[in-house]
DNA sequence: TTGAAAGCGCTACCAA
DNA sequence: TTGGTAGCGCTTTCAA
């Protein structure tokens, strides 16, 4: 209770002409001389009515005098539709990867006259978050992360969502699926570790719980790929702290590894640091390699060797949205869209 | 003209029950067999109303067994306003200190009862850009970076929008400024430099166009610092690449610099790098500080010197958005919002 | 070439 | 306690 409501009584602002209210399209049509449907036929350049020159400029001019800024509820209300794509803000912390990929898909959707939007949905949970989204009735869904069930799905779909699509690590019931299977990643750093002659391995596991999304799967990739090659894996929990660093590597001979895969470039940065630190040699002792091929691994010595993800470019998946909107009823597709390549550096 | 709108009949879902068309409260009403008002009454608990327990069940149970979900656009639009901030996403790259800092704003104010829509505006420029997000008719607008001039305020403001606030480097008129002076981190850089005996300074200057809005005030910053003071300051412009780097090293010497404010952390890592490489000291021949304050400072040897920069708690920021929602009209207040300290470790 | 009017989904006023 | 209904701003027949 830190604010009193107040009815502030409009000012009229002395410098503008006098803003009592919002102009609509009957403002307009009053300030032209002509209805409102011919306003609407003007100002939308309606191809199947012919309006004369004259009464086009009038509108024209009204409008601009007034301000006039259609009202975008209401022409969707009406139409019955809109080309609203809605996207969750995600809700884990996000490299800059992403945000190049997500800058990259509004480009795209823009260019094919779709409204991007990112609905800011904190603290909503499953079918609870489905339903803030369905009560703005976008034409297409792309949900990133988890925490978008098929009960989700139905929601929106029975909203009129007509493409539901989801950008993460499993198929969902009735969406379509941008399937990032991140256990991939693990998998190259495994094999290229166990071709390098490792079989010690640790799997480094930040503690940030809203990256277990990433790492888990990671972590899965690596045993995957050394099941069954006389070859170890290891958790290694660590915080992203220089200490916890500190302390890690005071231990690390004891863990008796050869080897480690540490969750992405900037763990694997720190994880460098300390062991250095502790005089334990890379990659002669503990080769590292970590992952999302950033500059930062161009820099440290030894340079680090990573896994070079590759994410489906803006313009790919904006095709895909539109298409899975135009042809919304057809079975949902899947595609995998996580591509991943090792980039052999000095570090192992 | 790159596709042909074809209308797709509905291809009623086999698996579904009939989803013909998106329930409405009509159907909602219909189906309990009240009216559309006691609907309204009874999922908006409205407490002007009293709608008996029997009923109450019996509209809950349609709705569910209907799957509705109401139409946000037409509730605002006989309201007469949203909830709705508006939040243009930034169109420059942004690194992890502004995602949190918008992560926690995003958190703030859906505690304050709002929705934060971030809307991909890409591609507009200046006023064409306003008219657009007017267009959503949001109760509050906050703008990110440059862009925006009176005229777009004044067209957001016609249009309902109670408040609007910019976040950058200056003030526009009308509309309330956070404003973020990044000559501050550089004019903190500058003065640390000289306080350490520097007096020969370079500031890098990134190649990325985006990235004037940053570099230009921090480079005016330092210029502020030094000057009368007996010191020279040098622009350096660098690409961020090893390559550049590498070749910038080369010709270090010949710049005859004794310090460098490196635009920030991760060009200071890519600097200090490439000068080590080229056996140039730090910080004997040329000290170098960063700016952001990044983990990565503190890993590389020398440890590097920074500024740190503070930006506004996403709580202050909520709460000062809903005071000039609520205050709508009231002259529009500036605030400074960016704070920046030294932070001196071994590399200066 | 232009206008009148219906109606998109919703809420709030006024009656019953 | 509940229902009828007007009307938010817009587009789109249908008439004139």
């Amino acid at each position: 209770m830190r604010y009193v409501m107040v009815q502030i009584p409009e000012q009229p602002a002395p410098s503008l002409p006098a803003q009592r209210s919002v102009p609509t399209s009957a403002d307009v049509a009053r300030a032209a001389g002509v209805s409102r449907a011919t306003v609407s036929y003007v100002l939308n350049n309606t191809s199947a009515v012919r309006i004369s020159e004259p009464t086009r400029r009038r509108v024209h001019q009204a409008a601009r005098d007034l301000g006039y800024v259609p009202h975008a509820a209401a022409r969707s209300l009406r139409a019955g539709h809109s080309r609203m794509v809605l996207m969750p803000a995600p809700t884990v912390p996000v490299g800059p990867l992403y945000s190049q990929f997500f800058n990259e898909l509004q480009w795209a959707l823009s260019r094919l006259d779709y409204t991007v939007v990112q609905y800011g949905s904190v603290g909503l949970e499953g079918d609870e978050a489905a339903r803030a989204w369905a009560e703005l009735r976008p034409v297409a869904v792309l949900v990133p992360g988890t925490g978008l069930g098929p009960q989700g799905v139905a929601v929106l779909k029975r909203s009129g969502a007509r493409a539901v699509l989801t950008l993460g690590p499993e198929r969902v019931e009735g969406a379509h699926a941008l399937l990032m299977d991140h256990s991939v990643v693990g998998h190259r750093a495994g094999a290229h570790l166990l071709a390098r002659g490792r079989r010690r391995v640790g799997v480094l596991m930040p503690d940030d719980p809203g990256l277990e999304l990433f790492s888990k799967p990671r972590l899965e990739g690596v045993r995957r790929a050394l099941h069954g090659k006389d070859a170890t894996v290891t958790e290694v929990p660590l915080a992203y702290e220089e200490e916890a660093a500190a302390q890690l590597a005071k231990d690390w001979r004891s863990l008796g590894l050869d080897a480690v895969f540490a969750y992405n470039d900037e763990y694997a940065m720190l994880l460098m640091r300390a062991l250095k630190d502790e005089g334990i040699r890379i990659p002669d002792d503990t080769a590292v390699i970590g992952a999302d091929d950033l500059m930062l691994g161009r820099l440290l010595r030894p340079r680090l060797s990573t896994v070079h993800i590759e994410l489906p470019s803006g313009q790919e998946l904006a095709e895909l949205v539109d298409r899975a909107v135009r042809t919304a009823g057809a079975v949902p597709e899947t595609h995998e869209v996580l591509g991943a390549t090792v980039v052999h550096r000095a570090s192992t």
